[in-house]
DNA sequence: TTCGTAATCAACCAATTGGTTGTGCAGTAA
DNA sequence: TTACTGCACAACCAATTGGTTGATTACGAA
């Protein structure tokens, strides 16, 4: 792996690196919504809102589509919930693990 | 997905996010490696690589091995390599995209 | 024991970044 | 035109973080 394919990965994790986004990714996950919408349904403010979803579709985690005076917004590939899915397996395995160790007491 | 999974989640993308770690985990693909000899074959400082495994051990993408005065490091698990060919398929397809729009000058 | 080495830790600095606030720019309706 | 709304942008602040430096711990050799 060359350091500039090292770096660009590195910046597509980063944008996955916040749980602002990844909340926001979540909402997207059903329907597309504009920003106002997001910044209802996650309580964020409508500027915070937007910057995050700057960070997104500069990483292309997201699509854009403007009508009129709205923008809304919409997941542009299921790769980012495939890469969830992985955190979470690991997430479980480690649990699981624990679980093991401490004799398994749950 | 409950804030403490999307928190969870986050901070393993969070790890992820640096180049310099990106480059570590990709010297131990291979084979596991002791700290200054990481050290070595990136150009990092000792401290550094040690403070970046840290981070690494802590979202247990590393796992650990003492013997005598050397600590020897190594790939915990191949989900990471999988989550970066993710990534990697991604970039492709947007190269590839761009390519298109460009009108395949490549 | 003492010496030297490998790794970690702690304190510090510079750079980055999440969030807010205020402003500006499109687009709609009147 | 004017007024209002939705979104983006810019400036700013506080908190986080990558990297360095120096001290400290752990272990083996002599």
């Amino acid at each position: 792996m060359s350091p500039e394919i090292i770096e660009l990965v590195a910046g597509r994790f980063r944008a996955l690196a916040e749980p602002a986004r990844l909340h926001l990714m979540n909402l997207l996950r059903s329907e597309e919504y504009t920003v106002s919408d997001l910044a209802d349904a996650s309580g964020m403010s409508t500027a915070n809102v937007s910057k995050h979803l700057q960070v997104l579709h500069g990483a292309a985690f997201v699509a854009r589509r403007k009508e009129g005076l709205h923008v809304f917004y919409r997941i542009a590939s299921d790769d980012v919930f495939h890469l969830c899915d992985i955190m979470c397996g690991q997430l479980d395995a480690e649990a699981e693990a624990r679980r093991r160790v401490l004799g398994r007491r749950t």
